[in-house]
DNA sequence: TATTGTTATACTCTATAACTATA
DNA sequence: TATAGTTATAGAGTATAACAATA
């Protein structure tokens, strides 16, 4: 850990009362709330870095999914991303009415659909890919080596696989 | 990183479709996508364990950092926890509707307020932080050794603390 | 005029349940 | 009867703007 223990500065116009710093006490040492502070950020970071993109960062999930998998069925999709099948449905709607993929019948199970990215969507997937390259770059700056970057990774990885045989 | 790159697994019964492995490609070396996962798996977990707890995830950080700092002000949390003014109104208020916390004038300047934790909100204070520590424990399961926690939060820090920088 | 806190509002995210069409 | 997808709805979470009281 970084810096001093339990303290914080707070910025503002410097008000008269009596707390410019404030005890954070074991608030920073849990996982929970260190982990809902660097993913706020990193919302906040994408949003002001890509205003105009018309996306959401699922929809990046999404789209990789469908490329890598072409006729990929939405119940896989929300197996895969941990994402209900309600969210799916309202996901592929826009990625479909912005004319990125195509959700025709299974010829196997009419139930089901195939998705495939159209010419325009593979583009876009190409397009949005970039953008989150660059997003994460300047995200991380200069706050951690690619070597820390990978350890990060896998930690979270190994949390993410237990909290998944878990369910 | 742990496991074949690129591949995960996903359950479900037997689909007779064609996927039952998906290609993930570079999406899961994405911090922001790793995050998220992992943000949401803890989410669910304090969910499922304390269920009828009747508090959210931001209570813990507001009540405790009012046990810390008496007399701190709403704008003074909302600056160390980067919440909006807005959104530590609707907490407190209800806090206060559930008799944990005093909000009464500052002495010295009549706009603000002064925060303190009432008999019972220190009580219930105490009974949360004990919940957030099982919580905490049973997230992390035997995923992570003592000392790759520590080095987890010192990374998650790091990043928190340059994005803060950027703001 | 500027600041603190409040209220109102809206949009995103997540979750649940009811519905349809197929199997 | 069960499953895949859809629709509707509701509750958190986040953000913005307008407002009242005070400085």
């Amino acid at each position: 850990m970084s810096g001093k223990a339990g303290e914080i500065a707070i910025e503002g116009s410097a008000s008269a009362a009596s707390v410019e710093r404030l005890q954070f006490g074991a608030l920073p040492t849990t996982l929970g709330y260190k982990l809902r502070r660097v993913q706020l950020a990193y919302k906040r970071h994408f949003t002001f870095s890509a205003p105009d993109s018309d996306f959401q960062l699922h929809d990046v999930g999404v789209l990789s999914l469908i490329a890598r998998n072409p006729d990929v069925t939405p119940s896989a999709l929300a197996a895969s991303l941990t994402i209900d099948a309600a969210q799916i449905t309202n996901i592929l709607k826009l990625l479909d009415a912005k004319g990125l993929i195509s959700r025709r019948k299974s010829p196997s199970d009419s139930r089901s659909r195939v998705l495939r990215l159209t010419a325009l969507g593979q583009r876009e997937h190409e397009r949005l890919n970039a953008i989150i390259q660059e997003v994460e770059q300047s995200f991380i700056g200069d706050a951690l080596s690619p070597e820390e970057i990978s350890q990060l990774l896998g930690l979270l990885e190994r949390l993410e696989v237990v909290a998944r045989s878990r369910d």
